[in-house]
RNA sequence: GGAGGCGUCGCCUAGUCUGGUCUAUGGCGCCCGCCUGCUAAGCGGGUUUGGGGUUUAGAGCCCCAUCGAGGGUUCAAAUCCCUCCGCCUCCGCCA
């Protein structure tokens, strides 16, 4: 949730953020108007239980007959007041309904437009050339058969589609991946973390994805739990009604967990392979700062990522994406995309949003200031996640026997192995 | 799964049975001041959070809410009732 008092001194300013989203800058006056409502009715309310109160205090010392009678009196004041305070509640539910369609304010630079008006920064390293090299890429589902890492049929045939087995080197290098993503994040200061990835529906409200995104969800109905689909949830949820020491610099935490996608409204979209699933692996990043540094983090985190893509030994690039396609919570985003040789297209492997003070807002993390306290910056960035490192990793370092090249930085976690070899999968 | 107990403004705590004088008691800690070679002690004051109003703004002042959360009863709720959350104890079950 965006601050209300930001909205009432500079409402243009939260108009052109919002027409940047291409969404409804009505909402605005919506707010305005429901505000002006509920702080009149407020008023009026306020004054009639001030005058019941005191009025309280003069029953409470009657005795007899005469506080008969201002019982009698008084019953209609608490009836007003009653009425006075469903009024104000209301206006402020409906204040409130408004402003949670607010997304929050983007940052001055940031693209306007939709998913396809991002900019790009940034490309790092240069994608093979298989023709050159003379030989046909295989696809990631084709090469992980191969190693014996990736089996969907399977993974249908238990849970559905979508959903998958790595087995031997698929399931070594997932743990190799996360173990190397730990590693660096604990190089970098962030606090490794096992988190919830089962959380309750204040979690998910405060950490925003019941908003636009509520159906890509799963529900526990039995349990009124929801299962999250990146621990940034749990991560965000972890300060909640708190007031958090910032005087040592910012909270960097880093929390491995499985994550849950329902993936609805993508039907027919990457139905290849692993790169659309409903569960997979993700480090995350996760950092409680000063609004005023948020920016500065922000970059930190894009830095990290890279150095994660650079050790991978993959070719990517960098997008700052545009306004329409932050979601709701982001004020800026910039994505990481690996270079995918048989789709021929750059691909999000990892992502870093700077929601300044959106989540907190409604978390309501705070730090003490020397004037009272303030709502803190959260943001959040993918180390790595399982799934498309895999892909790339196996599209890009394939060799033309079905060998994959293992980067050096992976190596230590992976038993020191260089290279990955076709083998029967077992069972097969 | 069953039974019971508990949750008070940083921490501890009084108040809840018997609703009003609670503007929530006291202690510890912390902050400011006084006293004082210095320190300690002592003395005085302050110390939840959010919102509204007043104000150019801040300070100050006034008001409302806040006793785990939400609802209810009542002229009036920390106090009575209901639901939920959390913690603790015992029993059962599983390891």
């Amino acid at each position: 949730m965006i601050d209300i008092r930001e909205l009432r001194a500079d409402p243009d300013r939260v108009r052109t953020s919002q027409q940047a989203r291409g969404e409804d800058p009505g909402l605005v006056d919506q707010v305005l108007s429901a505000d002006e409502r509920h702080r009149a009715a407020l008023a009026q309310f306020e004054t009639s239980r001030a005058e019941q109160k005191a009025f309280g205090k003069t029953v409470a010392q009657a005795q007899g007959e005469e506080k008969q009678a201002l019982l009698a009196q008084v019953k209609d004041l608490a009836a007003r007041v009653k009425q006075l305070e469903a009024e104000a509640g209301a206006a402020a539910e409906e204040r409130d309904a408004a402003m949670r369609r607010i997304g929050n304010i983007v940052v001055e630079g940031v693209p306007v437009g939709g998913e396809d008006d991002y900019v790009v920064l940034e490309e790092v390293g240069v994608p093979r050339d298989f023709a050159a090299e003379g030989f046909e890429p295989k696809d990631h589902l084709e090469l992980g058969e191969l190693l014996g890492a990736i089996d969907t049929v399977r993974g249908a045939k238990v849970s559905g589609a979508r959903f998958y087995y790595l087995l031997g080197v698929g399931a070594q290098l997932e743990f190799a991946l996360m173990g190397l993503a730990q590693a660096i994040a604990q190089d970098e200061g962030f606090v490794p973390v096992v988190a919830p990835t089962l959380v309750r529906p204040e979690t998910m409200a405060g950490a925003g994805f019941l908003d636009a995104h509520a159906d890509e969800v799963y529900r526990l109905e039995a349990d009124d739990l929801y299962l999250t689909g990146t621990s940034e949830v749990a991560l965000a949820g972890l300060h909640a009604d708190e007031i958090v020491d910032l005087s040592a610099g910012p909270l960097r935490y880093a929390a491995t967990s499985t994550c849950y996608r329902r993936e609805a409204g993508s039907y027919g979209k990457d139905t290849r392979g692993i790169f659309r699933v409903h569960q997979f692996t993700k480090t995350e990043m996760f950092v409680y700062c000063r609004p005023e540094d948020a920016p500065e983090e922000h970059e930190n985190l894009l830095r990290i990522e890279r150095r994660v893509l650079d050790a991978l030994e993959l070719p990517y690039r960098v997008i700052d994406v545009a306004a329409g396609d932050l979601g709701g919570p982001a004020a800026r985003k910039f994505d990481c995309e690996a270079w995918i040789p048989t789709q021929g297209k750059y691909r999000e492997l990892t992502s870093t949003s700077n929601c300044t003070t959106f989540q907190a807002r409604r978390l309501n993390t705070r730090e003490r200031t020397e004037s009272g306290t303030r709502i803190v910056a959260t943001l959040n960035g993918t180390a790595l996640t399982s799934t498309r490192p895999i892909i790339a990793l196996l599209e890009n370092h394939q060799q033309q026997d079905g060998s994959v090249y293992v980067p050096e930085a992976l190596r230590p976690f992976l038993g020191g192995v260089d290279e990955l070899r076709p083998v029967v999968p077992p069972g097969a």
